[in-house]
DNA sequence: ATTAGCACTTAAGCTTGATGAGTGCTAATT
DNA sequence: AATTAGCACTCATCAAGCTTAAGTGCTAAT
């Protein structure tokens, strides 16, 4: 075994000769995708080392599991480690071009009335830019908090339920009814909710609703108990999973995923909605951008992908995450500032909308 | 040039022989997706003709266009044409099994409680059923009659219109507004619209909003005026394509389509969501089914793919199309049932909720 | 009218050998 | 002690040549 010159207690502390080294080969295959050999390094690094000595760098890399090889002979790639160890070295991502914070800023202007409007703009825009699968969550219903509640009678036994969060979420829902209630009544419920549950979150109403069915049963008043049953089924919670995923095809056409497996495996994971949710939800814990490299991915079918995610919400909370699928060898210099200031945008964009 | 057997007038009339060869071709190669050669033909079709005989009636069908060869020997493939006369010559197309018909029976139940919803869950079901790309439009807004609109004041200067149309669509938008306008006075100018145009088109109520603009301007009345004004703003025409596309990556993952080439152009069609609508429009013109194979489709983009439609509707009219683009090699008989069946069922659902 | 036979074509698969980029190791050089 | 040159070796890629299998068209026999 090579010594290799440790000056730090750890292993993984290199100099920084061999970390330029790392920098090249990783430099080289995000924007070739071909297996960097020493010769070439020799050449296209800027210091001026034989390939031989390149090569001994190399292999202490590769003992180091910062580099592999496809074949015995035939170049080195980075490994997943070599990846984060670049992302974590990038103490400051690249800045913006203004061109790209323009194309970004435009996303609330595009008749962004809702905030769902909002985010399918998004989503299109990151998957735009990026030429990479984007994923964008909608803030998530029943954390909301309430900001109007409206019924409106469109036939005789249908009623439009209206519900506006603070968030500016706006949602409807078509509910049968079998008693015929009038518009006035209708108009006296919603009021009745308006007041008792403004800035109450959807799952506290629900849970003070199914409870108020006990505890009011006896002392029976009409508006009460249609507000209840009303409100018992404009509340409940039957959330489609709100997530909007867009440029699948294209990464399924990204040149640096050609096999077949990993192909088919992106789209079992793209159809399988609630885990990625789940994982999203996840990031929402500590704010700001996060990167999963490769294996360091939960979800196996992603794990030839990087997942870069970030949070928006207003001034309150973080309401729902932002991010991008792509090759593990993307360009995360260009990538990361991009889903960055778009959070940024989404999230300055939605407090100037949302009701708190 | 062998003397074909002409027993009708035109060149294209053939006998029964050649008919079972013909089919056997394109089953043979719907099935397999491999050229069909002479010696297969002979063994799998029923009849007991030897390869040469064969050979000459594959010959006369190459003369007369049914028939291509991809390379020079290596079997025949079916042409546009071969396709077309096939499927004209299903006069019956198979019956749908029962348990698809139960599958597509089920887009009405799952929560469609918004047309909006059924129709994107039928879109869902395309793409699943047949493994291609789905295409379902949405009753244009702007055709659809009225059935009633409503303000909801949401903040001090956000209202929120929500449009009900008598196919059921719903549609919600929000617009600002400078001057403060209380809920009552927003109830009274909705009790307006709703009473003078309750039943029209939008496009016409559109029309004559605008129109009253000028006729009303001197016999100045505040409720008119308002009611004019947010009118305006209520029925403004910006119809985003309502195109739902689904399972685009099962077309591009079929192996029939092999050719990085075709990828693309089907990519790019895709992404001209409004050529695609002008299609579907075209095709509202006559009800029933309709196949457009390869070449006969007026996109570019499409000739290597076969489209097949059909249109929903209420008694009255015809609302919207759905339809499926798959390979021109599908398997007809069994998807054609599959886009009838579910066009039937959607136009049921939405009768059913639909309020004329 | 049908078929058998034959010469011909071609894609696909296989081997072969040359090429070139890359490797690890050792010994010479700085 | 670090760096480099040199060398033997590995392996993917490519082109060339070859074989095989499936197919074709044509002609002559049935």
């Amino acid at each position: 075994m090579r010594g290799g010159k440790k000056k730090g207690t750890s292993e993984d502390l290199f100099d920084q000769r061999t970390q330029q080294v790392l920098q090249g080969i990783i430099d080289n295959f995000i924007s070739t995708s071909e297996p960097v050999g020493s010769r070439t390094l020799s050449k296209t690094l800027g210091l001026s080392l034989s390939p031989a000595t390149i090569r001994n760098i190399m292999s202490d890399l590769s003992d180091q599991g910062y580099l592999t090889q496809v074949h015995t002979s035939g170049g080195r790639i980075p490994t997943d480690k070599a990846y984060r160890f670049f992302v974590d070295s990038l103490v400051v991502a690249d800045k913006l071009p203004e061109q790209l914070q323009k194309n970004i800023e435009e996303i609330s202007y595009q008749g962004a009335s809702a905030v769902q409007d909002l985010l399918i703009n998004t989503s299109h825009l990151l998957a735009g830019l990026t030429k990479f699968a984007s994923l964008v969550t909608a803030p998530k219903t029943s954390l909301s908090r309430l900001q109007h509640i409206e019924f409106i009678k469109i036939s005789g036994d249908r009623i439009l339920v209206i519900l506006v969060t603070k968030s500016g979420l706006i949602k409807n829902r078509v509910v049968e009814c079998q008693d015929q209630l009038s518009q006035e009544f209708l108009n006296s419920v919603s009021g009745f909710l308006n007041e008792k549950f403004k800035d109450h979150s959807l799952l506290e109403i629900r849970k003070q609703i199914l409870d108020s069915m006990v505890e009011d049963k006896d002392r029976y008043n009409e508006l009460l108990a249609q507000a209840i049953r009303l409100g018992k089924k404009a509340f409940e919670l039957d959330q489609p999973v709100e997530l909007f995923i867009e440029g699948q095809t294209n990464l399924l056409m990204n040149q640096r995923l050609h096999e077949e497996e990993s192909k088919n495996s992106l789209i079992s994971a793209f159809e399988q909605k609630s885990a990625i949710m789940e994982i999203l939800d996840q990031t929402m814990e500590n704010q700001g951008t996060r990167i999963f490299i490769g294996l360091e991915n939960e979800l196996s079918e992603l794990q030839e992908c990087s997942l870069i995610t970030a949070c928006y919400g207003n001034k309150h909370n973080m309401l729902g995450t932002i991010g991008v699928i792509g090759p593990t060898s993307m360009d995360y210099r260009r990538i990361i500032p991009v889903v960055d200031y778009t959070a940024k945008i989404v999230s300055q964009t939605i407090t100037s909308q949302s009701y708190d």
